[in-house]
DNA sequence: AGGCGTTTTGCCAATCAATA
DNA sequence: TATTGATTGGCAAAACGCCT
């Protein structure tokens, strides 16, 4: 079980990563993952990832000790390619990108390594505790709330939080939270984002042996533990049916292992296109998951209730894309035929769906 | 617009902790 | 105890906002 009596520190947040200016959103973090990884399509050695990244001025600290995944072993430090890192090396920045990464602070579990302290393993409990008792409890969910001085009088009214300051680790992180989309995190919708962190937050349990072993419930009762759902924006039916049938997926292609394994089918030859596809679960027909090259074709699993998508396919189904370009051409009908301030919803219901 | 007080931002120095 | 490296906070410049 998680220990939310822990001390929280600001870590390195103080320090100011650099998102740039003018509606990026956190496009400099996933240009930072591209960078530190470079070619690679695995783990990686922690002092390559920061090597890489201190040669072209990138603040190493924030992306290492915040966003991603860490670990050591007699080898050494290392970063896990997970799902984070895979959504940043094979997709381009997107706003499906920066609901993730953010939901990959706020989950806040990236491992340890040398030297590292206790409390670096949940770097951002701070973040994690004002969704989770904040946002979701005592806001009900109404981001209309979040500011800097909600944040900085959550944090100054909580022991918990161990600093001298609070105004910049308040303003730091509300920062992150209007660039990274905290308004859309919390959506009772599914979206892709949200199915790309079930992945990210059960490659962390998984690799952390908070699930003990790799089935859907060991998996299930870990994110339940960790709070997935109110870190991931609110619970319902929908959410609860599609995360089991994720999990299913999950342990299907063989979890945290389906990037080695994915590596393995592109060097053996059993799948010519190296690019990652999607399949997308009929009932759930609002968004693919995409998956990396080759790890579905030998599992009986994948039936009916499924299907599948190439890569150009899966880069062409986007939702937003999709709502888009529904709402034009509903306005154009709309247009055509001539619509009256008195309609009811219903009618333009009607209309929409024509 | 221009002046003025306030807040934010980003740089970096002081401090702190780990290791040799 | 010295060295190295990470964390935290101080500070000043820049940006913001509120008046005339």
């Amino acid at each position: 079980m998680p220990d939310y009596s822990e001390d929280w520190h600001p870590g390195s947040f103080t320090k100011n990563f650099g998102w740039g200016k003018d509606g990026r959103g956190l496009a400099e973090l996933h240009h930072a993952i591209r960078v530190g990884f470079g070619e690679a399509k695995g783990d990686i050695r922690r002092s390559d990832f920061r090597q890489r990244l201190e040669a072209q001025d990138i603040n190493f600290y924030i992306p290492a000790n915040f966003f991603l995944f860490n670990y050591s072993n007699e080898a050494g430090d290392w970063i896990c390619f997970d799902e984070l890192v895979f959504q940043a090396v094979f997709f381009g920045h997107s706003e499906h990108f920066d609901r993730l990464a953010l939901f990959a602070f706020n989950l806040s579990l990236v491992g340890s390594w040398q030297g590292a302290r206790h409390f670096q393993r949940r770097p951002a409990l701070w973040s994690n505790r004002y969704i989770v008792e904040r946002l979701a409890q005592a806001h009900r969910w109404d981001v209309s709330k979040v500011n800097a001085d909600d944040i900085q009088a959550f944090l100054d009214g909580d022991g918990r939080y161990k600093a001298k300051t609070s105004r910049k680790l308040s303003t730091n992180l509300n920062f992150l939270y209007q660039i990274g989309g905290l308004d859309s995190v919390v959506a009772d919708t599914i979206e892709r984002w949200w199915m790309n962190a079930s992945f990210l937050a059960a490659d962390r349990l998984c690799r952390l042996q908070y699930a003990r072993r790799l089935n859907v419930s060991a998996i299930g009762e870990a994110l339940d533990e960790f709070e997935f759902s109110l870190l991931s924006g609110g619970k319902n039916v929908e959410k609860s049916y599609a995360l089991k049938r994720l999990l299913e997926m999950y342990v299907s292609v063989g979890g945290p292992a389906r990037f080695e394994r994915s590596v393995e089918a592109i060097n053996s030859g059993r799948t010519n296109d190296p690019r990652p596809y999607g399949l997308v679960d009929k009932k759930l027909p609002r968004a693919p998951k995409s998956l990396p090259a080759g790890v579905v074709n030998t599992m009986d699993w994948l039936d009916a209730s499924y299907e599948v998508l190439n890569h150009d396919e899966l880069k062409a189904f986007d939702v937003d894309m999709f709502v888009r370009e529904a709402s034009v051409r509903a306005l154009s009908k709309i247009r055509e035929r001539g619509i009256k301030p008195t309609m009811s919803s219903s009618d333009l219901m009607a209309l929409m769906r024509g």
